[in-house]
Order: structure tokens, then C-alpha cells, then sequence
DNA sequence: TTAATGCTTCGATTAGCATCGAAGTATGAA
DNA sequence: TTCATACTTCGATGCTAATCGAAGCATTAA
């Protein structure tokens, strides 16, 4: 028995309610880790584990280590695609769609990525530091420039104090929509922190959300021009 | 928990073992009873039934009764491309493929469909009564017209006994590849009897293939033309 | 009617696996 | 170094569901 499960063992991966909600919740292209995975699927971190493990060993998602984390994506386009064909057809056939929904808008603006600003906003900084020269690509990390720290110092961060530590300073993270990367490390914890100070942005309570106001929003957009 | 498996109750219905043997089984196209579907999964009719119970409420498959029998197939194309999808991802991923295989090509022309012939030569038996009127559609079944009874007297079937019975005379039966009927009821079962009995063919033992000889196929051939 | 076949339902057993607590490893910060 | 965080592994528990025997229905044949 047991003999030839070609499609079950597919099947069986997806089958599982956590699982597939960590895969939905990859679904946007968005690359997570493991303890934001757990929370989506409302499953300790240790059974989050043990579900990656399998679904990686499936084939299903692909891992990037970035410092003490983890990030997972779907491997492929052809995931994304099955996962999308099988949303359609679970419509279509009436199995209803209960999850969440109401948080994903605002995330997409702006979020936290656990010490730095994350989408549009994120994405939209890593572009605008880089068509100035500010920041710039060598091998496979980020460099910040000579004039990329005078905009630095000048936007009030004393990156010095940055400088000291470990961390690489700039790093590039994923992001998910277009897949983009956008700034993290110390540079990107040191802006996020910035716009707090700022008073442009504040993080919303329990949810990953970062809210600008239409002040800062516009302050934003002027020191990050595209 | 256990909160929104859209895609989880999709899976899990494809993720045993069993049911995806059935759903690879049907993928042909074929129209499989539920006795035929245990055998390919290898599981006792009453673990079949139970199975292909949650694949119907699932929307995965759709059923006909055709007297005793129950008949299978995958309820939409949709449910096989999502299969083929699978499959297709499954291979990609390593997931080898154990199924069996060499039965396929021999049944595809000619097996029992437990009393009559099916394949590429049952349905030609339908089409070649039916252009020249020896049957006919009556209200979703099928009736033997007057040129019928005298073709079928002159074939060397005593019909007059199989009158009697309250089995209906012809029925239509699916079949697989184009999804086409064929002649069931007594009608054909009574032919495929005159098949054997002409040494047209004989029935292989241990599978459903039905082996014509090469002047057994001629024969055919002349008595059934298109 | 009786007998046979195809399928379903019921009930009990069993196996698999998801789950989490607790301890272990790795990376980063001070 | 020490402490904190992110993740993994181990071990035990418990729930779910697949499985099959046995009995029940439905259809067909004699």
C-alpha cells in the first residue's frame, strides 16, 4: 500500500490548514519568516518549523537566511500558479474563503519588516537612494556612498554610532508585490527610527502596520524623490 | 483554529493516497464504477465509497447510474486541469511516479465494460448503428427500430429471448477518451457474446482488454461501417 | 419469490500526524 | 563575556481520518 502518491504527497502538503495558510499568506509574493508565518497560521513557532521543513522538503518554498532569520517564498512560479488555480477552483466549487483580508491594504503602503520600513515606501526609498547614488550594489550587498552618508547626516542620523556595531549598514531585503528589495540594516532601522522621531509615521498597535500622516507622507516624498 | 481552509479542504481531498489514485485513474477521461475505482487505489469497496463520497461533496467529481453501477468522472475541466497541473509540478519537484501504466494501450481499443464492449470499437458500434437507423434516441434511452431487429436477426442474435427479460434492450454507456456513448443493455451484451462466439476475439484473462484477431477486426469492420 | 451483484452505512480499530512544552543551537547586541 | 532573539529538535499527547468487517439497501436475473 501507500505505493505511488504522485500528486498526494502534493496534495497532502496543502492539505494541512496551517500549511495552507502559510502558502496563502505567500501567495502575494511576499517573503516571510518563520515566526510571521506561525502567527498566520496561528500555530506555535515550534509546528511552524516542522511545517516549512515539510514544505520545503516538498519543494514548495525556498529559504534565504538573513541574519538570525529566516525568509521563505514560494520557489517557484509554477507554486504560485497551482496555489492560484486551486483558490479559483475552491471558489468556484463553494468551499467559501473565511480568512482574514481586512489587514493586507494598509500593509501594502507601509509596514514594518521587523526593524525596518517595508513595502511601497520601503521599496520606494531603496529606489530613490539608489538612482542618486547614494547607495550603491557590491556584491551581493549595499554599500552606502560618500554622498549617500552627507544625505545621511544631513536627514539626522548619526550614523557613526552605527558604524560601530557588526551589523552590516545596508543590506538589501525582500519585498514581496514586485519582489523588490528595499533597505535594511542599520541604515534602514535608523530611518525607520528617524521617521518616528520624525513624528511622520507611527506603528500601529498589534499589527505590522506603519501609519504616516499626511504631513510626513509628504516630507517623505520629498526626501525620497524618485 | 481550523479557521479558512480554502485550498486546505482541496487538498486534503487530494493529499490520500487512495483518493488520488482514483482521481489519476479517472484522469483518462474514463467513466470508472466504484468496484473500479477500489481496484486502482488498491482498498476495499466500503473505504471506496466513503472516498469517492467526500470527492463528490467536494465538487471533484460527478456520478451517473447507469442500472447497479455508479459511474465517476472528474465533474468538470477544471478539476483536470488542476490534476494535470499537478502532476506536471509533482514530476518537476522529483515526486516520481510510481503508477502502473502498461495496461492503458490494449483498453483503449477494446475492454469489457463488465457485459459489453467498450473502447474505440463500442463506440464504433453506436455510431454505426445509430447513422443508419438501426437504433434510435427515445427520451434518454435508446430504442431498436425496425431495420434494427432485422439487422440484429441477421447477425445471429435470437432477440426474441432477450425481449423477455425486463433489462432494457439498449442503453447508453459512457465512454472514456471523447466521452462517448456506446451500446449497453441487452443489446450489447448480447453482441459481445456473438463476438466470442464467431471467434471475433476473446476476453484476456485478469484484465478488461478485449483481443480481436486480425479477421475478427476485418469481420467487424465490414459489419460496422461509419 | 430467491439468489446474486453493486454499493452504502455502521462500528471499531489503528496509524499517522499535527500540536505544543521544554531543551538545544545560532545569531546578534551590549 | 552575558543577555536576548530567532529558530530547530526532541518527546509526549491527543485528535483525526483511513481502513475493513459485517450488516443493510438497491437493482437485476431466474
Amino acid at each position: 500500500m501507500k505505493e505511488g502518491p504522485d500528486i498526494a504527497l502534493l496534495g497532502s502538503l496543502i492539505g494541512d490548514p496551517a500549511r495552507a495558510n502559510m502558502l496563502t499568506a505567500l501567495m502575494s509574493g511576499k517573503a516571510l519568516t518563520a515566526s510571521e508565518l506561525a502567527l498566520e497560521a496561528s500555530v506555535t513557532v515550534q509546528t511552524a518549523s516542522s511545517h516549512l521543513k515539510k514544505l520545503e522538503a516538498g519543494g514548495l518554498l525556498g529559504q534565504r537566511k538573513q541574519g538570525r532569520h529566516k525568509y521563505f517564498t514560494l520557489s517557484d512560479d509554477d507554486v504560485g500558479s497551482l496555489l492560484e488555480t486551486m483558490m479559483g477552483l475552491a471558489a468556484k466549487k463553494g468551499h467559501i474563503r473565511i480568512r482574514t483580508g481586512p489587514k493586507d491594504p494598509a500593509l501594502r503602503k507601509a509596514r514594518v519588516c521587523y526593524n525596518h520600513l517595508a513595502g511601497e515606501m520601503g521599496v520606494r526609498i531603496y529606489d530613490s537612494l539608489l538612482a542618486r547614488n547614494f547607495i550603491a550594489a557590491d556584491n551581493d550587498t549595499l554599500i552606502l556612498t560618500e554622498q549617500g552618508h552627507s544625505f545621511v547626516a544631513e536627514f539626522g542620523i548619526a550614523i557613526d554610532t552605527a558604524k560601530k556595531t557588526r551589523r552590516p549598514l545596508c543590506k538589501p531585503c525582500l519585498d514581496w508585490s514586485a519582489r523588490r528589495s528595499h533597505i535594511a540594516g542599520t541604515l534602514g532601522t535608523e530611518l525607520l527610527d528617524r521617521f518616528y522621531q520624525l513624528g511622520w509615521a507611527k506603528r500601529e498597535e498589534g499589527t505590522r502596520t506603519v501609519a504616516f500622516t499626511p504631513k510626513g507622507e509628504k516630507a517623505f516624498a520629498a526626501s525620497f524623490p524618485l
